[in-house]
DNA sequence: TATGAATGAGATTTCATTCAT
DNA sequence: GATGAATGAAATCTCATTCAT
């Protein structure tokens, strides 16, 4: 009788759910959310009802994987700024071992489906929201550091970001890990502060995404 | 019933034909390549059946556009190497005004869909092969120039470039086109000749794609 | 685990039964018997589970309620009987305060998947068999005593009733209690004795019906 | 290319479409509008496909159906109302040959699932209210004839009609054409005029309704 | 030849029933 | 014994493709 939205799962019950958003995570990135319903739940090993139990339709799956997802790449943003050695180690690093944030972006920027599904929602926003003020705070501090481009805000460190987290298909490649490696190296050292070339326009902040 | 695959087209016929590939073109480019055929003859203003008297089945439409794509990216990669000041001057041309650039890239390497049906065609992999001797020229001049950096080959470049051309959807930004142009200008940045940070690995040729 | 169909019921067992009975009423009576099995649970108060506990299918479910009611109305009819002050007034009574005759008839004879089920269980054909000696009672009774006309038999008259207790639904009336005890009565002037036109064919008896 | 909703149909699917309504007619009047549709198309002789092509969901078709019906119902009206001898033998006639009358009653007034659907509908309405209109009339001229009991108006016979058109299923009768006549018979005599009960309330016309 | 109607296979979603907690 | 989670069969609906007009 528990209509209470707060009344945690039972123990099984978070099990599955766990494993359908794990499933669904690793084939919304290899496969786009267009995959049979399915098809996912083969993958998590429960049958179509439990899917559907837990997630009323595709939607509610594609939110609870950002919403998974954003908050993975939150809690990575927050590590990072901590432990790494410097503000410009840490935005790097959070770009080289972003396999979430890969998702993540994914999700909200490139698939017009997915973004449909996101734009209002409160959970997503308020997550989206908390990673691009960690984003902001370490544009600064890099900056300060001498290491990040001045004429750079959160928006273009994000908009980059963007681009290069989109893991090009393996399939077209002979040595997809070093070519994506040899990639992101090449546009880092775009960010780098140095002798670069003036950019148009001004500088673009958190503020001007959405 | 003209089985002659040379026989050219009547005149409606020939128009039909590229208001589809025009209306495939566009939807293709924003909405990925699995929308309803019903929906591409409806855009292009004739009917399904015309479409498919035209085109046998997806998989032929797909491929009829990626070659019509990649003959234009050639052209214009023929172009710029002829008309553009240097080299370099024409590589960075080639991704500003790569729109068709994009959906080429799209389809061939983003869409594991068209990827599949891209792969063993023969005129695809004709107009591929001619479009990268021509980027692999062009590596080579801008390098000879002083304006590339060394360390990188004509498969490093087309890596980079699937990764920029990427279009970013539009609506995630308050100033879409500004974005974009900061953001390629900083990859580009990332590619001039200069003081860089040294990459991992080896160039990567033109035959490392694939 | 008891097998023995007569070993009674544990208290709470009891309260959980007539819980899902009365619900099961209910929820029968306006939408039908085709309401998802969660829904009537719900309504009862109790999981799915304990419903299945106590009634097997659905079809057991029918079967429950059918009986639960028919016995009903079987009450009201002796009762009816002994303290109307006459046969015809019992039967009038029968009609306006028919709530459980009407799901009886609903379930009865309106519905051809409840038919189904109802057809062949000997409690059900008891407790029919019971209210229709009852209803020939009556009519012989209310003919006698000059205000039933003569020319109908137990059979018409279930046949009327089972019209008229049909609910019209509310939704569709301003004033669906005045409508309603409106049609009532101008049926029942249909049933009186007096300058009546004449009916086709032979009064139908009880076993007219089935 | 024809949008137009007024763009009349081709031969072959107008006659699909013809097919479909009669045979949902028949399925509905059986079985309730509950029905797989995968029936509904296999008895009209069409693929589910064609069904849906037609008709976007169940709601649509049972609006088209209601709105077939509703105006079966109207013509019979006009045509009984010019034709026979007296304006109560018209409304006799309506009730006895009352087939679409009856599917009209059970779609609108007698299924939740049905009303929920129409209710809204302006084509609905409009027939609604013209058949009412109709039988407003042929009330006031049956009580001028003096064959109409006085103390009804419009909106009495409709909910009158609405019980008495509701079918029996045959399945519970051993000789439902007779039982159905007679029961019919004996209401129509509570409708005459002569020595009658007096009534609760005021006579509802046709505004009572909804 | 162009059109759009028809088809049916496959995807989504619901729900009766079983079973682990 | 009670609960509600899991299951899978069946219903709804979509869309690629074929075919009559």
């Amino acid at each position: 009788m528990s209509a209470d939205p707060e009344t945690p799962l039972r123990a099984d019950a978070q099990r599955n759910r766990d494993q359908i958003i794990a499933a669904a995570r690793v084939i919304f990135a290899s496969h786009g959310p267009e995959v049979p319903m399915e098809e996912i739940a083969r993958a998590a090993g429960v049958g179509v009802g439990t899917l559907y139990r837990r997630f009323p339709d595709r939607d509610a799956l594609i939110r609870a994987v950002a919403v998974d997802n954003f908050a993975g790449v939150l809690d990575n943003a927050k590590r990072l700024s901590v432990e790494a050695p410097s503000a410009w180690e840490a935005l790097v690093q959070l770009l080289y071992h972003g396999a979430e944030l890969q998702l993540s972006m994914q999700l909200a920027m490139l698939s017009q489906r997915a973004h449909e599904i996101l734009k209002d929602d409160p959970e997503v926003a308020h997550l989206r929201e908390a990673v691009l003020l960690e984003v902001d705070d370490l544009v600064v501090r890099a900056q300060a550091e001498g290491a990040l481009r001045k004429d750079v805000g959160a928006g273009d460190v994000a908009v980059v970001f963007a681009r290069i987290v989109r893991q090009l298909p393996a399939h077209r490649l002979k040595t997809p890990e070093l070519a994506t490696a040899r990639s992101i190296a090449i546009m880092i050292d775009g960010l780098r502060a140095g002798p670069v070339t003036p950019l148009p326009g001004r500088p673009l902040g958190k503020d001007d995404l959405i």
